[in-house]
DNA sequence: TTACAAACCAAGCGCTTGCTTGGTAGTCTT
DNA sequence: AAGACTACCAAGCAAGCGCTTGGTTTGTAA
């Protein structure tokens, strides 16, 4: 395992998401993958309690229902990746170079480390009761408001052709969809892939 | 209630697919729609009787378990769909025509009539035990033929640049994501959006 | 060393789940 | 009219679910 950026560093000194060794960050990694590979309603406690050694009735100290760990696995990664985008756009001066930037994290959010739970993040939204998707949905927004700031530049200095949120939501798709092919093993890099996707985006020029 | 196609009562005919108005017809598409809006795992076989108006033990008359009723929801999708691709494209002559008859098919067996069970083929995947998985996996492959096929054409007539397989993973995403946001009611039309995308995936020329 | 809280275990409760069973009403065939 | 078949109901079983409870261990600090 190797070291996490300075922003996640950040991020866990500030005491808004769990370290990674500990007993709450050990418990969210694993049931990042469980929900991610059998999905949430097909995950039980026991399972949970399994994979990081514990009895299933000890979850309940650190949470209070199981739903209430879906959230934070949701939430702590919609925390993390929005201030690694932000970060990411802090180097970029280009509307090109912001949205190819965009592109590459969510690429490596999706594919990379947080990968499992930025997957429980997009796919398991429905599992959460109406309070808590309000919630969620308000951390997302954050968010998301990167993303149509950079393309609503791209768009007014002519590198985009189509409806910034319309193409916002197409690139969604199509970049959280790569979770079920793409393969860390194969030929194409996340880079590469990342390429790719900006060429569909933006106009050559 | 509107017609069925040409191709749909064709399928009927053959035995492929059940009539919608049949018995187990009846139950496959309230299936989909509670699949698609609450989950395979969250919908019981007791939702399933109640929406179809009888108890959840005389569900097990017309299907074994509960999966086969999601395999078949899946099954008869698939085909329906594939069959409908192949019309289209047998109306269109240049490789880029082609491209767009494929993307309006999807658009609309996404967003139309059998939007629910598209949803459901795309998304409960892994509620379908390794068996029944590898079952539907091959009537899929026949369907992304139809589309590697066009796009390869496409790529050689110079109206594509990136590899045809990235761009279809890349297209299933975006297209397949269209059912967490496109709304029939709002300005934008189905034509238009599948011209959107077409100029995501196609140079302009 | 003692005091106390956090972290955990062993057991199991109440409920829901998918599915089975034995039986019945209606329809079709001969 | 008899028999067979399809489509269903009413009742409930065994297993698995999320979660609770009462008590024990472990770490920390005075």
């Amino acid at each position: 395992m190797n070291q996490p950026s300075p922003t996640h560093q950040r991020l866990i000194d500030q005491g808004i998401i769990n370290a990674p060794d500990s007993a709450k960050g050990r418990l969210l990694q694993a049931a990042a993958t469980l929900f991610k590979e059998k999905g949430y309603e097909r995950t039980t406690v026991r399972d949970l309690g399994k994979a990081v050694g514990i009895q299933s009735g000890s979850l309940f100290h650190h949470y209070p229902n199981k739903e209430a760990i879906l959230r934070a696995v949701m939430e702590e990664t919609i925390l993390l990746n929005t201030e690694l985008m932000k970060a990411a756009l802090a180097e970029s001066q280009q509307p090109k170079d912001k949205v190819l930037a965009l592109i590459q994290c969510e690429l490596q959010s999706v594919l990379g480390e947080t990968g499992a739970a930025m997957t429980v993040l997009v796919y398991e939204w429905r599992s959460l009761k109406e309070e808590n998707q309000q919630h969620i949905l308000k951390l997302r927004g954050i968010y998301e408001d990167l993303w149509i700031n950079a393309l609503t530049e791209a768009k007014a200095s002519g590198s985009v052709v189509i409806d910034p949120f319309v193409l916002r939501r197409l690139l969604t798709g199509a970049l959280s969809w790569t979770v079920n092919w793409y393969r860390q093993e194969g030929d194409l890099t996340i880079d590469q892939l990342a390429q790719m996707a900006l060429s569909l985006a933006i106009k050559p020029s």
